[in-house]
DNA sequence: TATACTATAATTGTATACAATTAGGAGGTA
DNA sequence: TACCTCCTAATTGTATACAATTATAGTATA
């Protein structure tokens, strides 16, 4: 799972790579909040020169994952639960629109992708297959995504879409959630294909909030 | 204006600067759509070395401005109409959630600003002074962003924000707007103030909307 | 002891040098 | 002419060198 979304950010250069591993770094809370991000101490540590890591940096910065003080280093921002709520309830507004302007645009081979990652979902949920689910589930929404033929609203999404599975993957690991995911989805699909949007916007409704308020439910939970 | 903007926007940097400079060499379209951005031609002509322009090119990909494809060069992705109309229709609800979340959130030195830049616009409008006007309105919408205690959100709407009003800036020159728009302005910071949520929403959109088709008559009227 | 100052080291910002990849054309062949 | 191959130049990717700024520690002074 990693790897797949490691394969299919940005193209192979070094700062590329590098952005990846430290964003993975910030998102799995290896940096403490505040900290700084030391230049050569990173090129030491990765084995190579300080110009690929001032260009993830740099990447990171654009992403809101780091801020940068001028001719001081880059430190890390860091998420509370509250952010990550705020980020679903920019997703459920945003989902909402996307897949209303999908139905206006998709295509057939998009929306043969779509079904493909449903049908990858409902499997995985079977199997029991947990990072199968989520590949399956990234590739679902990205679709509906793509489906827009908005390039900035795809990459928007995608963006907002990662930080959420990343902080959020270990919260959806109650026994039945699969399932009923799987049934979601499929809901959502067979509204689009219908062309209905107004059920399709109320089925991505209903799902972003039932993630939503599984997330919610886990934090406080590990709160106490 | 141009200067404003410059100058809040990340550091001083020489990246960040020749970042400020292409960005709006791009919505100002002195560059052709599918250009290729040689970075010795620009270290050339902006007389610095490459370092800091593949700097700005790279913010550029991360803003969606340009692609870069490996080992080949980065090239500009340019507007469409439909493009800046999905991001109206992308601020349309975020602005409404932005709104929302600040009136929960939002300290009275932030409504304080909103409160001087309402008042900067109806100046501006009196005195019809369009720069200053559009100061104003970006300062009104920035500080409601900034009421949501949300770093993401913040920059994430004053981004969105951004584009629309270097892309869309020529079509609100109509007579009369500058007073309905303070109008408007004067609406929702009321009913901010009156921490009326479901009023400030409306507010809102009914703003938005109102932008959003004088934008868009002014690009079909232009295509005629 | 507390504070201010200075020198030095560490760190970021920028320029340049080198490596790897790609683009384009000259020349040959069918 | 059309197409292929190879060579060279141009361009991007990476490493290193240098400049400018900031942090740190030690010393002197009140």
């Amino acid at each position: 799972m990693k790897k797949a979304i490691l394969e299919n950010t940005g193209h192979g250069s070094l700062g590329n790579k590098i952005f990846n591993i430290l964003r993975d770094r910030i998102l799995n809370e290896e940096y403490a909040k505040g900290q700084k991000l030391n230049e050569v101490a990173l090129s030491k540590e990765l084995q190579i020169s300080r110009t690929p890591i001032r260009e993830a940096l740099k990447q990171l910065e654009l992403e809101g994952l780091v801020r940068s003080e001028p001719n001081k280093g880059v430190f890390v921002i860091g998420f509370s639960h509250r952010d990550i709520n705020d980020m679903l309830e920019i997703r459920y507004v945003l989902e909402a629109l996307a897949v209303e302007l999908a139905i206006e645009r998709i295509n057939s081979v998009q929306l043969d992708k779509i079904k493909e990652a449903y049908l990858a979902m409902e499997e995985a949920s079977k199997v029991r297959d947990q990072d199968k689910f989520n590949d399956a589930n990234i590739a679902f929404h990205e679709s509906i995504y793509k489906g827009t033929q908005s390039q900035y609203f795809e990459q928007l999404l995608r963006d907002i879409n990662y930080y959420i599975h990343v902080t959020s993957r270990h919260s959806i690991k109650q026994p039945n959630r699969l399932d009923s995911a799987a049934i979601e989805h499929r809901e959502i699909y067979e509204a689009i294909l219908a062309g209905d949007k107004k059920r399709a916007v109320e089925k991505v409704k209903k799902h972003i909030r039932k993630t939503q308020f599984l997330v919610k439910h886990y934090y406080e939970s590990k709160d106490n």
